[in-house]
DNA sequence: GGCTATTGTGTACACCGTCCACAATAGATT
DNA sequence: AATCTATTGTGGACGGTGTACACAATAGCC
């Protein structure tokens, strides 16, 4: 299981066609299956069907190619955080909606990092030079927002529904994404993972409590 | 500023005497200035003066090395909190005593993340096979407990002293450790780094406000 | 139909982790 | 004291990586 090579898929064309595009998915691919310290160019190149020099034609580095990875799988956790809003029942009073929407976006953020532990780790977890969180469509999902707008809006309608104090608003998204991601890390490859792997829903709705509680 | 070869010290007798020391010490620099995946095995042979291959004899594989340097990380982050606890004034009422206490826990946690981002994230962030959360002593700090124990010493203070309902207290540490935890990793190498690195220690105090309240 | 910018190839280098056979030594055994 | 043996360090090699450089093939425009 260590060798994963799905068929190269010889082209006869000397240009590929959408190298750019097929050397992204296989990285995605990659990440998927190992985290990113798997996105390996030579790897993706070969899956592409290609040298490994070519990827240099459309990444400036590994580097380069790792940071699109990354805006991929931060656009998957923006799509999970919106699937797990696109449950929630319709007819909620107010202030029920507006909690229920940000614990959609904590359940979904915890739910993307037990089933996408590779993308996941992937998406934070950079360990290098990502100093730009500026606001990239590559990285938002399909409602347009990235993960970390998709809590601010959460956190505004907490507000608007007047269940947080507004003076209370600023910096909130700090304290409830510190808290949420602090679980999903600890779990994934902290000491946490077997401890409370099974029972990360409980655990996971427990934070959830405190951060209501506590914001 | 990409190399630092610090004088390799070229010994005379054919044994070194104290290699797997001299190996973890220089994986403990290498890890320092550059985190985990700086921890290079022909790096710190090179700084012990050493053929690379004479690591194996006292470690199985980069992994293991890895590991020991974690281990020792681990150590250096209880020994902060230690300290932080150390700089207690004495003579509080129990309830307020334990919550500063519990509240020394967590910043001598985000103030180590932030002065030794290097150690922090090999303790932390293994993104590798360190299934094993046993009780290790090279783990622990100068009073024999690891970052976990302190944690959880400091909470059961909590109930002790009545702050903390004793129904309550079974998972806290999980839910407080979320917290701390994530926040130090979103502003060491999440997108959070210079957003919220100057005010880290406000953000902080004001997470720990958010964990008293919501536990 | 030919020119040129783009895209993919080939070769090469330095570095990494790790395996193997071998050399040097320290310490126990005689 | 001489020797035997287990330990520890060395040398060389292999396959893997990222990446720089010179070159080849082609698509698209004139």
């Amino acid at each position: 299981m260590t060798k994963a090579p799905p068929a190269p898929a010889a082209r006869e064309t000397y240009r590929h066609g959408d190298l750019r595009h097929a050397l992204l998915q296989a990285g995605i691919e990659l990440a998927r299956a190992g985290g990113p310290d798997a996105v390996v160019l030579r790897e993706a190149t070969r899956r592409a069907g290609v040298a490994p020099n070519a990827a240099y034609r459309h990444f400036a580095s590994r580097q380069d190619l790792l940071q699109a990875v990354r805006a991929a799988s931060l656009a998957a956790v923006a799509a999970a955080m919106e699937a797990e809003l696109a449950t929630l029942p319709a007819g909620l009073a107010p202030a029920d909606a507006a909690r229920a929407g940000v614990r959609a976006v904590g359940t979904g953020y915890l739910r993307f990092a037990q089933a996408q532990t590779g993308l996941f780790r992937t998406a934070f977890g950079a360990s290098d030079d990502l100093k730009n969180a500026s606001a990239d469509p590559a990285k938002a999902g399909p409602g347009g927002l990235d993960p970390f707008q998709l809590l601010g809006a959460a956190l505004d309608g907490l507000v608007s529904a007047g269940v947080l104090p507004a003076e209370r608003r600023p910096g909130a998204e700090f304290l409830a994404w510190s808290a949420v991601h602090g679980l999903a890390m600890l779990v994934i490859d902290g000491p946490l993972g077997q401890v409370i792997g099974p029972q990360m829903s409980q655990v996971g709705q427990r934070l959830l409590d405190m951060v209501e509680k506590g914001l």
